[in-house]
DNA sequence: GCCCAGGGAATCG
DNA sequence: CGATTCCATGGG
């Protein structure tokens, strides 16, 4: 892949990076299809703009200084998911799914929106999720010149458990409100959780109210870089039922075994057998 | 172990 | 079409 820092935006060229697949299989919620060729949204309290041409993505009006400052690191593109997705594929049963998720980054969120966000995700669906997220935002996050910011725990401690119920997130209310607390104590500190071995990290994740494994594992995995971290939600106990053996462990797919959940998650979701 | 807690999507009859 | 089930977690 080679990056080109155009007065147009930056032009990562011949890059693997699909976006659609990336911002599209449930590990953000604040990011749209807008047309046919791009994707749009908001992260650390910015509006970022992908977009398919003849030669790569081209992320719209991003300076060099703000691309690798952050969109470098937000979109993953340190990785070598060729690599990745080659090693995955050697597994037999994940070859047809490697193929098909091919393209799919692991985004790397800010870590206080993934731990409220996948609360909020629990026991819910997309569309839905997507529009408490965006209520919070406009009620409780700081607006810039592209939107609102995500709430910070300060933000929604203010606004209360009546205020935050005004997103329509139902009986999620107190277990955002607790995390925000824990968080804005120094009781949890979410970014402290990127540094500690995944067992760790787990443990207090899943200390918290409305933190189960399924939910612990997303933040893990999509705001915390634990790519070890593999989230079990209905799609892949599909998936283990129906291709694995009774007692498979995903940890034998070591440190990719996130990378190796969301190509499954994609291929049955969105490919079918 | 069982039911319930928003409410919209998915699935069923 | 309307009716039912599902979603992931904790509390009663």
């Amino acid at each position: 892949m080679k990056t080109e820092f155009l007065p147009s935006g930056v032009l990562l060229k011949d890059t693997e990076l699909d976006i659609f697949k990336t911002f599209d299989c449930g590990q953000c919620f604040r990011f749209e299809k807008i047309d046919e060729n791009t994707v749009c949204g908001i992260a650390y309290g910015r509006r970022l703009v992908l977009e398919n041409s003849e030669d790569g993505v081209l992320l719209r009006g991003v300076s060099e200084e703000e691309y690798e400052k952050l969109w470098r690191d937000f979109l993953d593109m340190g990785r070598d998911y060729f690599d990745v997705n080659e090693k995955l594929s050697a597994y037999e049963k994940l070859k047809t799914a490697a193929k098909s998720g091919y393209g799919i980054h692991i985004l790397n969120q800010e870590p206080w929106e993934a731990l409220c966000s996948f609360v909020i995700s629990q026991n819910n669906n997309i569309p839905r999720i997507k529009k408490i997220i965006e209520k919070l935002c406009t009620l409780y996050g700081e607006e810039t010149e592209g939107g609102y910011a995500f709430p910070t725990p300060k933000a929604l401690i203010k606004a209360g458990k009546e205020g935050i119920a005004l997103s329509g997130c139902g009986f999620r209310d107190r277990y955002i409100l607790a995390a925000a607390e824990a968080v804005e104590s120094g009781s949890l500190d979410p970014t402290e959780l990127i540094a500690l071995p995944y067992e760790e990290a787990f443990k207090k994740l899943t200390a918290l109210k409305g933190v189960g494994p399924k939910v612990a594992n997303c933040v893990l995995l999509f705001g915390l870089r634990h790519t070890e971290a593999f989230p079990v939600d209905v799609w892949i106990k599909k998936v283990l039922d129906k291709y694995f053996e009774p007692d498979f462990d995903p940890r034998i797919f070591g440190d990719w075994a996130g990378i190796a959940q969301q190509y499954l998650f994609y291929n049955e979701r969105f490919v079918g057998e």
